[in-house]
DNA sequence: CCGAAATAGTCAGTGCCCTGAGTAATCGGC
DNA sequence: GCCGATTACTCAGGGCACTGACTATTTCGG
């Protein structure tokens, strides 16, 4: 009997959360809409005009999945894709009317959603719920990125203007 | 501007947070073999004999899903899949010697990947992080199967919103 | 015993998610 | 100016995850 418990297996934990989120996701936001795609919209808000590489990096989605995903959002006519004058290889996004009132819809709805999911845990609960999540998942994504340099003139060489 | 923080919601979080395992299983433990699948196999180990559907339910995946993991397990040669003589409609899933043997192997390399993995947090940090997982998980699971309870005895009713 | 309901599994369709290979445009050094 | 490196995007391919429709088998009510 060399079977492990799974329960405190963080990857399978994060299916399974993630998992239950789809499914109130489905039944309390849209059915149309998910919830990487509001990401998205939610992303083009914020920076109308992005090219599809930064949204990718803006909403933690690699160059392959955020193309399909964008695709589709342009099939439902919610964002317009130009090629940028200044550089022939990027694509300028920007939410249409359209996308931007979808937006709107699904954000009060996304609030409501999430108090139901949260529901669970207290106020204080919550801050920690989210705080030790984020703190795994950024330290993970660091390993990813080795680069960085010797740890010497971190700063020295930074780009200034990234806001 | 109408975006919101999408650090806030649990539902990016939960992306983000599978994301990051998903590499790192692929880095730490296996290019081959997926999480999900060793799920899988730990399910058969605890439990020889199961059927499809309660594997399925053992490591929360769905009909369909279970049934492409599963067929990828017997290409691989890593379980064998009976008719169930006294139920002709399940399949009875058995490991074989080699998917015993990965399981085995799997289980180091997972131990050390989740102990990568969780590394940014204390131990005690680590115990609060299953647990509100675990809560919020379940609950929204909950919601998915309306009150099975037959009015037994059931603390369902006592709903601690209030915390 | 027989037909309806329930159950296990399959199949088609949609969407997310990654890697690796390939194309087109830009940038940098000489 | 030219050539190689980098960068933005596309495409093929594999895997996870769900729904809805379908088949086969068992179970249950009458």
């Amino acid at each position: 009997m060399a079977a492990v418990d799974l329960t405190t297996h963080p990857g399978h934990l994060a299916r399974r959360l993630q998992q239950a989120h789809y499914l109130l996701w489905n039944t309390m936001v849209s059915e149309e809409i998910t919830s990487p795609q509001f990401a998205v919209l939610n992303a083009l808000v914020a920076e109308p005009g992005l090219d599809q590489r930064t949204v990718g990096e803006r909403v933690g989605l690699d160059r392959s999945t955020i193309a399909e995903v964008i695709s589709r959002l342009g099939r439902r006519g919610l964002l317009d894709k130009v090629r940028d004058p200044q550089d022939g290889r990027r694509f300028l996004l920007r939410l249409t009317d359209d996308g931007l009132r979808t937006h709107r819809k699904l954000t009060v709805r996304t609030a409501r959603m999430n108090q139901v999911f949260l529901a669970p845990l207290s106020a204080a609960e919550q801050s920690v719920f989210f705080e030790l999540i984020q703190r795994v998942a950024d330290a993970a994504e660091g390993l990813r990125n080795p680069a960085e340099p010797p740890a010497e003139q971190r700063q020295a060489f930074t780009n200034n203007t990234h806001t």
